[in-house]
DNA sequence: CTGAAAGCGCTTACAG
DNA sequence: CTGAAAGCGCTTACAG
């Protein structure tokens, strides 16, 4: 069997004590003790049984992550982000896809309660009471990313949607664009699907353009929503040069539609898309679109885990901010 | 604080064997105390500890994935099938992004020792010797997704690579290509390197077709590496009409090169992914492409740990099924 | 500087 | 059908 403490305190001529602090790095050992106990653990090929030292120290170096899909690139890269940081700093993660259900999302914090995993981060989901109630029944750590509450005061970490919607559409309408057409997300969400619509009628107003209600298509952030608000914005018949699409999976969807009808992208239309995951250099042609700095919100996110479980004080929100990535998708009318 | 076992025993009366015993859905115990005790669990909130549990029952009903990216399509998928045929099981699934480093991948291992998961699956990594006794050590359930090893008995579940690559080739030629130009991964790479440049020239072979060395290109199976093949490609001035390339993201990276340099896609080459991540269909125009049931190896890895973990022997190895997916990337030259 | 002992919250023989 | 007790492998006062 593997060796315990036990064993290497015996083969040490120890009590289990010193090894303890030893392998904890605590006062209270002369250095040749050490070097003779570390000499014997390696000699043994001893290594700590976490889940021991979890049941009394009461920490466990793992964080859970609820996400609703994980092979979702915007996901993704947050979590690629998480991971690094909490790998960095000698926590474990554990993902939970969610698939945005509640039943599961619940099930789910029962499972990491009762595996007392040390913090949980939510990514992109909305912080409903019943899941408030069941994580301060936890009493952990806990941080929202891409999400916020209104309600609840919990550490969020995310980027101004309205803001940066404003700023696309503004950009379009530098770009020589008037006749732009909107395929939001989700018009129930409060998070990311009205801000961004705010944004966006905002910049048009700011620059004295109408907004036409026939250019404002609602999707669910997913590619296949994509392709039908194109489509239907195709089939309205008004007239429009470019689309800003709140997701890089719907804009993607919308591009996909674009070509099956023959308009060319940008001469005919332009396109500006919302996240800069992977996907979009890779598109065709490359997407321009408003960068959320996914990996190092994903790191920030554990960063502020580890502060509140340091402090014990509830970490504060941050805004991170965004920028326009420019690339091949927009076509410029000015001149 | 929450309460333990000790506080249900006490509020029902019963000792902390029987409050066991039913929580475990054990024998020993009449149905009336079952019911009395039920309600006191309910009435407190009491939830087991599963730390305290996995102490003494050496299981923690959690696996470790080692994966070398997770902003990565490929491996997403994977791990989506794995979380979700891992929580059906009740099992939860700890990540570890190995960044395909050797010093990482040992550590993660020392990890994942130590927090006593129960089994270990590994995706797209080859099993070095160093893995091996790494793991061999750790003595648990350990399963290869999409790889395997010639020198260890280890478990895997991937698609026959030189066979789909074969099919992906001949293919094309059924659809009267000749000048067929690859785009494969790695030389080096045993694995998804080798035996689809074998595949691919196999094919040419039983159609006689040469195989030209100025048509095949070695990029990194990422999206950059595709782009440089392509350019390589197109630089020799050997006319081809065709590419496979053996990941998708190389194929949607040599797609931009061709978008790039005005070719057209299928018009003027055609091309032929592999993998069928959700990008495929994303792509434009949707990519052709060899389909790996992804998400069902990943549910078909758990499966296997399950197996492994009830019977305590060895799983059986799985090739899974590929297929083709036509979509619009390919032009028929035969008529 | 070091050890004996209690205790973390459970499960599991063992005895009745 | 039920309980007392040992034990899982650690950490942490406490005492010396």
């Amino acid at each position: 069997m593997k060796p315990t403490i036990k064993d290497v305190a015996n083969a040490a001529n120890v009590s289990i004590a010193t090894v303890s602090r030893i392998l904890n790095k605590q006062a209270g050992y002369s250095q040749t003790t050490k070097e003779h106990v570390m000499g014997v653990i390696a000699e043994l090929g001893y290594h700590p049984n976490a889940i021991a030292r979890g049941l009394v120290s009461k920490k466990t170096k793992t964080l859970g992550v609820l996400l609703p899909n994980v092979s979702n690139m915007f996901s993704s890269e947050v979590l690629d982000g998480i991971e690094q940081a909490a790998h960095e700093n000698e926590y474990s993660v554990i993902i939970c896809n969610t698939d945005r259900n509640g039943r599961r999302t619940l099930d789910y914090l029962k499972v990491l309660g009762e595996k007392k995993v040390d913090g949980l981060i939510f990514i992109s989901e909305a912080l409903t009471s019943e899941y408030y109630q069941a994580i301060q029944h936890l009493n952990i750590p806990f941080v929202l990313v891409s999400s916020m509450s209104y309600k609840y005061q919990v550490p969020y970490i995310k980027v101004d949607d309205k803001h940066a919607s404003y700023q696309a559409v503004t950009y379009l309408i530098e770009k020589g664009h008037k006749d732009i057409a909107l395929i939001s997300g989700d018009i129930d969400d409060v998070l990311a699907g009205i801000p961004r619509v705010e944004g966006y009628c905002q910049a048009l107003r700011d620059h004295r353009i109408e907004v036409r209600q026939e250019l404002i298509t609602y999707g669910d952030f997913g590619f296949e929503s994509g392709k039908e608000c194109m489509t239907r914005l195709i089939q309205t018949d008004q007239p429009f040069s470019a689309v800003f699409s709140t997701s890089e999976e719907m804009a993607l969807g919308a591009m996909s539609v674009a070509h099956q009808n023959k308009i060319n992208i940008p001469e005919d239309i332009s396109f500006v898309g919302y996240d800069n995951t992977r996907y979009a250099e890779m598109s065709i042609p490359p997407l321009t679109t408003v960068a959320q700095p996914l990996k190092q919100m994903g790191n920030k996110a554990v960063e502020m885990i580890l502060t509140m479980l340091e402090t014990g004080k509830k970490a504060q929100s941050n805004i991170m901010p965004h920028s326009i990535v420019e690339r091949e998708s927009v076509k410029s009318r000015t001149k």
